[in-house]
DNA sequence: ACTGGCACTCGCTACAGTCGAGTGCCAGGC
DNA sequence: GCCTGGCACTCGACTGTAGCGAGTGCCAGT
């Protein structure tokens, strides 16, 4: 592979020229806006031998060069620095993030304001139960044989669910039912529950038993497993932007993904490492999306990760910008966290 | 206007190929596929009149008819039967309304299903909370100066609330604060509460009045306002049906609107009577959404109203069927929550 | 190894011509 | 008086042709 620096160069070119002007770059338009320091002559050599390293293509035979998906991988992970944040945006960050009140809150606001940022659809998973631990457990007598359970976790995530007990408990043991639940659970991992969850049922005096299997039940099957991740979405409208041209023609596909939660998992929700994760088109597993890229990134008070944030847009996006705002946000929402 | 029933059998004919077919119709088509036993030249001084009252246009001098807003309008207050579901429907309804385990599980069925069975986009509001009453209020102690506020309407929903104090109150105190809302509270419609809380504040003992005039803040400001409506929204990939065709080629709009959730509470929200409510295109309030028509309805157990739904599609929809459709999803909907 | 020159490709646009669906109008018939 | 068949007309959709120009690949020359 005989990439020399100019070569890499014009591959840079092709993409900054490409992200920002949304037609196919050829070599005399490349040399003019850019000081490369050779003749189109050259640059149309070093772009066949681009071609057939398969960076770029040219979408018909007389037009300029596009970059490829493979084009686009090569300039992330070697020929863009991070660009910093202006101070505009720092600003808007912190404006919009002041002021939050809520973890839903504070979701929602993150959602929009990556949206707005970048301009395309920003996708957040709520703090997963997976990686919470179990501030208080309450139940809460709805009849003699429904209680409410509400969970709050450590990351501020409240959830409920209701339960239907098999025979009626009076009130006297639905409160030993709650302390035995609080003194067993709270503080450990939700995902290193079962084991716990299963003693407290081997334990419980026998009139509990029943009630206290159902519950741990619930506790098991909704509560901890991935179903009840969820996640917020914000900014589909920004999918419109660059007229259809985008996407191939058809936001069909991108819409139908950005309903499936499952997808949207898989697209975030997997950041172990605190890197930003770029996918770039094809490189992304759901069919649906394969005309899109993705920036995702992990987030969480101080270096443990909770959750993931990112953004969905055409492969021909601006990834430094992108890249700097996801993992700024990011930043700003683990402080916030941290702060509670 | 002299709308003779012959005249208004050619608007029913054209509304029902057109909304079939998509494309604009002519005179020689209508009389070929409805029995209307004249020839197309005096269909065709019918649609002469017709389009001089409004009813229909051609979009060009040499093209078929299309029916305008108002001819929409006319077909669906006079011309139009509501269709009988058809059984599949019917069982489709149960089936994916059976099994649902919590009020947020019934909304997000109840969406997906009304999305999936008019292909379009569906919305439903959460049950609204001005309009339930209180089942219980939780309060559950983060830190001395933290309270989580959980409150159970009637209804089934849930809404908490972090609620910062002014000073570090005591577990004792919190027990009595609990005893004290749940005492005057419990029982009654949000809409009438401020007095109650008002007069709750009055009469708290001097070392609980501090937490509670916070507490009764908080419940005023957050869980009473319209602020805190809830929305589901499910569907959005079938705006993409018809090519483009429909809503004059650009989707920003509609999923401009679709993200404001004041917005789609306006468009569903605001059913007071039982019966379904349609806007057809123009007759929205609503700028980004004059390309759309919107069938609503609200729903809840028995007679009364707890909340809205409704379905958005191109003003070229199935009329009869989605209202159909829309009262059907209602009932069951209000069938399970009297079950609760 | 780079450059200038040149022939070539091919999509885009404009233009002309044809076709046909659909219309409006009018004279004639029930 | 209302309906009908006929006829001329409009105009969008489609087809084919031609010219333009951006862009390329290749080659000979420095």
């Amino acid at each position: 592979m005989g990439l020399d620096d100019r070569k890499l160069a014009v591959l840079r070119a092709i993409v900054e020229d490409y992200v920002a002007t949304q037609e196919p770059v050829g070599s005399k338009a490349l040399v003019e806006r850019h000081q490369l320091g050779v003749s189109p002559a050259t640059v149309r050599n070093d772009m066949a031998v681009l071609e057939e390293e398969g960076y770029i293509r040219q979408p018909h035979t007389s037009a300029g060069r596009v970059p490829t998906d493979r084009g686009y991988r090569l300039f992330v992970d070697r020929l863009s620095r991070v660009k910093p944040l202006s101070p505009a945006e720092r600003r808007a960050i912190e404006r919009f993030l002041v002021g939050a009140v809520d973890l839903d809150d504070v979701v929602h606001r993150t959602v929009r304001l990556l949206a707005q940022l970048t301009r395309q659809v920003a996708v957040v998973q709520y703090p997963s139960l997976a990686r919470s631990s179990v501030r208080h457990l309450e139940l809460v007598p709805i009849s003699t044989t429904r209680l409410m359970l509400v969970m709050i976790a450590d990351t501020g995530r409240v959830e409920q669910r209701l339960v239907e007990l098999p025979a009626p408990v009076p009130a006297d043991d639905v409160t030993d039912l709650r302390r035995l639940v609080n003194e067993k659970l709270v503080g450990s991992r939700l995902s290193e529950t079962p084991p716990l969850v299963q003693a407290l049922v081997d334990e419980s005096a026998p009139h509990l038993r029943g009630a206290m299997t159902t519950l741990s039940t619930v506790l098991l099957e909704t509560l901890v497993e991935r179903h009840e991740e969820r996640i917020a979405l914000a900014g589909t409208a920004n999918l419109t932007r660059g007229g259809l041209l985008d996407f191939q023609g058809s936001l069909r596909p991108i819409l139908e993904a950005l309903e499936e939660e499952v997808v949207l998992l898989k697209l975030i929700g997997e950041t172990q490492p605190s890197t930003t994760r770029v996918l770039i088109g094809d490189e992304n597993e759901v069919d649906n999306l394969r005309a899109a890229s993705v920036v995702s990134t992990g987030y969480g008070p101080g270096a443990t990760i909770v959750g993931g944030l990112g953004v969905l847009g055409p492969t021909r996006m601006d990834y430094p910008g992108t890249i700097a705002t996801v993992r700024a946000v990011a930043r700003y929402v683990g402080d916030l966290l941290a702060q509670n």
